[in-house]
DNA sequence: GTGTAGACTGGCGTCGACA
DNA sequence: TTGTCGACGCCAGTCTACA
């Protein structure tokens, strides 16, 4: 549709927030997220900032990672894109 | 790396296990769940037959199609990934 | 420790068609 | 109704580098 005015959708944003919520909560650094998911520092910093989407692979891969299911990174992202989207 | 005999992921053979159930269960066919969701009827094929990986976009645009939340349906998932990595 | 930019490769996702 | 095929655009994801 209209994807002239290219605004970032806020399911990447509310997902970038999760990933930092919890890599912060772990005690990691990008760099060591990068080493543990073998993703790309650069990459899980566009992550966070809600600049690009993950596909199911990567988002799994993070996951273990940071050793949460990822139905449950999915119901604090739910959580996080309600808190968005009640603004 | 370099798999010649690529084997498919076993996520994605449970994602593909995990989307063909709940949208039988909810009585669409794939052309239903492609006009509802926005994705493309082939590309559902595929993704049911665990062939290829959505990104979390298209992931969330499945679920909403499908009236499941994202979450539920990882939930599902991993319940399939059980299975699968059991045998 | 993080954000970003550029250049690059592979694969996500679309479209049309046919069994 | 679903699987698959070919063609293709665009973006996921990598890598290097710098503030």
């Amino acid at each position: 549709m209209s994807k002239k005015n290219r605004e970032k959708d806020l399911e990447l944003i509310a997902f970038g927030i999760t990933l930092k919520n919890i890599r912060k909560e772990k005690g990691y650094t990008q760099e060591q997220l990068s080493d543990y998911s073998r993703i790309d520092r650069s990459f899980i910093s566009e992550l966070e900032n809600g600049e690009k989407a993950p596909t199911l692979l990567t988002l799994i891969s993070l996951a273990k990672a940071l050793r949460i299911k990822p139905s449950m990174l999915m119901q604090i992202l739910e959580f996080e894109l309600d808190k968005l989207t009640q603004k």
